[in-house]
DNA sequence: GTGAAAGCGCTAACAA
DNA sequence: TTGTTAGCGCTTTCAC
């Protein structure tokens, strides 16, 4: 490892010239004969000068980082949405600062004074299970914020949402349309947005339907939340013929309790999950599922975060509609 | 969002002290008496004082930041691996930088620049492409590194390597104690290091059994990759009774083709993955992996990061060896 | 127990 | 075209 870092005094004294030429140079503002920008930046090669981004943005108030916060990152649900961002941000010059917060509402408070300590230059939050009051407040600190799944006011934070209400009403259309009518929902985290959304989404159209759901019950947003779940719902002797999931993981966990079970999907019983991750096509039979494009929410949310750091809110808010992907568990 | 931030001396001012003496207890540094601590304290809590990292790391030269390379985010081995080493950082008080290089090289170079202007305190780093040269050249920016499936000499980095050569070793002795003779292996990329290492422990094995593969075939390492590839080798009457894929996504993909062509798994084929990713245990036949402890890997090499950040260099080299996990595809 | 001065590496504003 | 001055927010050093 080389000891000592060059800095843009050394390249200067080197060159001969003042630290502000090679300055302009370096970042291609003119302000040299071309033959000593030529003499500078062939210096600055030699030198390995990288410049130094700590001090460069204590100057300028901008750390060209964008802070990312995740439930859980090993939901294959996430890591589509962070390589979206990360293509948007990479273009523009901005590096993620990733935070995983593990499903806990307490480190949600933590991480957002370390973003702000950090001095990010925005951040995109998804699923923030914070309470209202609280997320307000935490968003305050940031120069500009997007969340992902949730909205607050316009002049707070952009929001890219799903539209859990339709997408959950699609699903439930589907298995009545397969002349399913006893329905369950495992509804995952009771504490999520999201799941409070598909639950309304159920609800109306069951009202439209004059019908209600067998049971609901919620869960980890995991395979083994889904398998706990599942267990409860279709123990000894239950009619169930229908089960909507919270998410794909949740409908995996589900399939394999019907196996263990014996119950057979989709003869005895249709499974539907949400979110279209890789895996749901994995899986036999195949998953039916409410597919999302986690990459270009990853996009779009990265573009507009991009549009309040520089002061535009040309978009306040995107709504992205799942779409139904029947396959063999319905 | 609120438009200015307080800072240090907005706090010295309003207690009545100098910046100093705020420094000093906000440190826990002592150095002022309780009521003034006290005081202080509480003006920085209404304040909502949060330190600015960049002037504290320009001053200290640290950022608090780790950066973290990933080839593949999307690939469900690293978000383990990512959630390990986030463990360990966020107990010390580091934050994670995390850039996927999407699996190309020539991004793995401006990612160290970037890194190195950051000035992020270490690097954990996974299976690097960079040619041996290029690899040096650019460790040698950093503080302290550790690399994930690479090796150069300790003082350079420190490294936790997965055994691949006895992984895959195991993998074809399991096959062969099955019965299957007629052997084609399924390689992953070509430019890999991993993928070389589980050729030769192969290689070693057969030379062992006196036999030799009956086909090899590299491709990229996820399902696409690995549906491409087993298409090649269990084309028109191929004889292939055994399959040893460089990871589960690979083999999952050989799933998928097996399924297509009407080839039974495992009556007509043994298949088995490497890396042990939760979506294998979620296919059927469910897929036999040689299952490798992706969470301990982050927390090895995020330890391993911090002793090196510190100093000390108590341990330069971890082997971790996979385990075999035989389930009902072979 | 407390504070003043100086400087980390960079750049905006102004001078020459 | 090039350089000087000053300051971003913090902390180390030394003095009181």
């Amino acid at each position: 490892m080389r000891v000592t870092k060059a800095k843009l005094s050394d390249v200067a004294r080197i060159a001969g010239v003042s630290p502000m030429t090679v300055s302009r140079v370096l970042n291609g503002r003119g302000g040299a004969s071309p033959e000593t920008s030529e003499r500078i930046r062939q210096i600055a090669d030699e030198l390995r000068y990288q410049p130094n981004a700590l001090a460069r943005g204590l100057k300028s108030d901008k750390s060209g980082i964008v802070g990312v916060v995740v439930p859980d990152i090993a939901n294959p649900f996430f890591p589509e949405i962070i390589r979206g961002i990360e293509n948007v941000a990479m273009q523009h010059g901005y590096n993620l600062l990733l935070c995983n917060v593990v499903e806990s509402a307490d480190r949600e408070i933590n991480l957002m004074r370390t973003l702000e300590s950090q001095r990010v230059d925005g951040v995109v939050w998804c699923s923030a299970r914070l309470p209202e009051k609280d997320l307000l407040k935490a968003l305050e600190s940031f120069k500009a914020a997007v969340l992902v799944n949730r909205t607050v006011p316009p002049q707070i934070a952009g929001s890219i949402m799903i539209d859990y209400r339709a997408g959950a009403a699609d699903a439930l259309r589907h298995l009545w349309d397969l002349g399913r009518r006893r329905i369950g929902i495992i509804a995952g985290p009771a504490a999520s947005r999201g799941a409070m959304e598909r639950l309304e989404g159920l609800r109306m159209v069951f009202a439209e339907l004059g019908a209600e759901p067998v049971a609901t019950v919620h869960c980890a947003p995991d395979v083994n939340g889904g398998m706990a779940a599942s267990r409860e719902l279709l123990g000894a002797n239950s009619q169930v013929d229908g089960l909507i999931c919270y998410n794909d993981l949740n409908a995996v966990g589900t399939l394999q309790t019907c196996e263990a079970l014996g119950i057979r999907v989709p003869e005895d019983i249709s499974i539907i999950g949400f979110d279209g991750i890789p895996l749901a096509e994995f899986v036999r039979p195949k998953l039916s599922t409410l597919h999302v494009d986690k990459y270009g929410i990853g996009q779009l949310g990265m573009r507009m975060l991009l549009e309040r750091i520089e002061g535009k809110f040309v978009q306040h808010s995107i709504v992205i509609r799942p779409q139904l992907i029947a396959r063999n568990s319905t």
